[in-house]
DNA sequence: TGTATATACATTATATATCAAGGTATAACG
DNA sequence: CGTTATACCTTGATATATAATGTATATACA
């Protein structure tokens, strides 16, 4: 197994799908679900978030419907088997990568 | 703390620096260390590398010194007291990055 | 009443990291 | 004598994240 290319590039869709894997959520809930759970570590940017959550609507990971309440509307954003399935794998890649990443640092005397 | 938009972008410096402070390397021989000491996790372009190495050294992180053995020209690369200064920085960040990737994906019931 | 902030969707331009592919040259192996 | 491994490097394509910007409503506050 090698790490590939999308992976770095890919954290991204892994936390979006980690989050949905929890329960429904629209956007802007998902920026602020991310903010809290990592402590502050992961700050969304939205202009990071609406692509990543359209192209994976676009894969098939993800389906929407729109919701109204307090006079906002809201985009819902459900996640798919085939998107539990990629969730799936791009945590198991993720172990691994650490997991790689971690041994070479381990080498390091610094 | 906020993790930087250099991160992700920026583990393939970590890892060469990583394997730098183990001792003075050059191109070639980094590229086979990295895919050893992660079990062949990381295969690292030649292209990806060269434009690192280049770019730490003109940092003033790295120093390179040619040798020649077995009549190979070798561009042996030195890691400086500011490329240590930067490997402790990038592994911190590394660890609160994957802290809070960890952290996200725990919530996660997939 | 007016204004700033938070919520909520989204696009566009820019920067940059990585890879794939290519180029040059020597040594070692069969 | 051709293939593989070693060893340096550059260029062009691709992708991702960010910054900046745009639209619109609700809420809190002065």
């Amino acid at each position: 197994m090698k790490i590939s290319k999308e992976l770095l590039k890919g954290t991204g869709a892994t936390l979006v799908l980690s989050v949905l894997a929890g329960g429904d959520l629209y956007g802007y809930g998902i920026v602020k679900t991310l903010a809290q759970r990592s402590e502050d570590a992961f700050a969304m940017n939205e202009g990071t978030l609406y692509p990543i959550l359209h192209a994976l609507e676009e894969e098939g990971c993800l389906e929407s419907y729109w919701e109204t309440a307090d006079g906002r509307n809201r985009k819902y954003y459900h996640v798919t088997r085939k998107g539990l399935k990629k969730l799936r794998e791009n945590k198991e890649e993720w172990e691994y990568f650490s997991a790689g990443m971690n041994r070479v640092l381990g080498y390091s005397p610094v």
